[in-house]
DNA sequence: AAGCTTCCCAACCGCTCTACG
DNA sequence: GCGTAGAGCGGTTGGGAAGCT
């Protein structure tokens, strides 16, 4: 909002798949400049597309931190909890798992995990009829969704509400980073207490900023980013450091964090963890 | 090898929500 | 309170790759 620049004038809009260069252009300008107002990215940027493309293209593919090639085991588990409860909230899911876009999750459901559930139904079902038939007290099993839910889920310990609410630890790295960004401050934050909002931090950018952590460790020479960076840092070692500030945070209601670089020295941060 | 089908995933579309004047 | 515009989300589609006949 507050946005000024707008798309004015009905300019054709290009369609369909982007070009390594039109990616370039964008991840360029957003890094310098940060997306801002959306819609005046491909204007500034000179791109001849439309800004919510524009910031499609960024989430789901240029944006840094992102975990490309396929889901793990454990990923697998918890989009199956998680849908479980939520249902097909996408974005919610895509919250608890750092470096995947709700597009992907969604995707991969769509394709893969629907067809699994709809087996195990199936499964559970010719059971459940199997033994109907041959016992008459069969009031006590699980149901099946609980149990494909549940399973190989040792390691995700939480509660989710039905709404807006997640009660996952959230508080990361970047916390400590925004709000220093916000505030203005400049130190150089060795050691800072952080107040906490609602106890746990509903910013969805935290997640995000967690992974702009990560990727500020990551190569990112010359505006070319590796998609396998990533790959270096597993799931659980980045799950487990969220699950340790979380903690850090349950204990004092501050977290004290000791950053390793100064983020914002190497990566914009101003609007992917501030404004989105 | 060619044609057909299926699958996967990037991107688009349309809707809702929210902020602002 | 109302209208407008941007952002975000979930559903859907289209095209290319892979697999099959």
């Amino acid at each position: 909002m507050g946005c000024q620049v707008l798309e004015k004038g009905k300019q054709k809009h290009r369609k369909g798949l982007w070009s390594p260069e039109e990616d370039n252009r964008l991840r360029n300008y957003i890094l310098k400049h940060g997306h801002g107002c959306w819609s005046s990215v491909p204007i500034k940027s000179g791109l001849q597309r439309n800004g919510k493309s524009c910031r499609l293209r960024w989430i789901n593919y240029l944006r840094p931190g992102l975990k490309k090639g396929v889901f793990t085991k454990q990923e697998e588990e918890t989009i199956l909890t998680l849908h479980n409860m939520l249902g097909n909230k996408w974005s919610q899911i895509a919250k608890h798992l750092p470096g995947r876009t709700d597009n992907e999750i969604k995707n991969y459901w769509h394709s893969y995990l629907k067809k699994r559930m709809v087996k195990a139904k199936e499964m559970e079902s010719h059971k459940e009829i199997q033994y109907a038939t041959s016992s008459s007290d069969t009031l006590n099993s699980s149901p099946p969704l609980q149990k494909l839910a549940t399973q190989g889920t040792h390691n995700i310990n939480f509660t989710i509400e039905p709404t807006n609410q997640s009660s996952l630890p959230k508080l990361l790295f970047a916390e400590w980073l925004s709000v220093d960004h916000v505030n203005g401050g400049n130190s150089s934050n060795s050691f800072e207490s952080l107040p906490l909002r609602n106890g746990f931090d509903q910013n969805p950018t935290l997640h995000e900023a967690s992974m702009q952590h990560y990727m500020s460790e990551a190569p990112f020479d010359g505006g070319e980013y590796h998609d396998n960076s990533l790959t270096q840092i597993s799931e659980t070692e980045m799950f487990n450091s969220q699950l340790k500030f979380g903690n850090q945070m349950v204990t004092n209601g501050f977290i004290h964090c000791i950053p390793g670089n100064d983020l914002s020295s190497n990566f914009s941060l101003n609007n992917d963890a501030m404004y989105s």
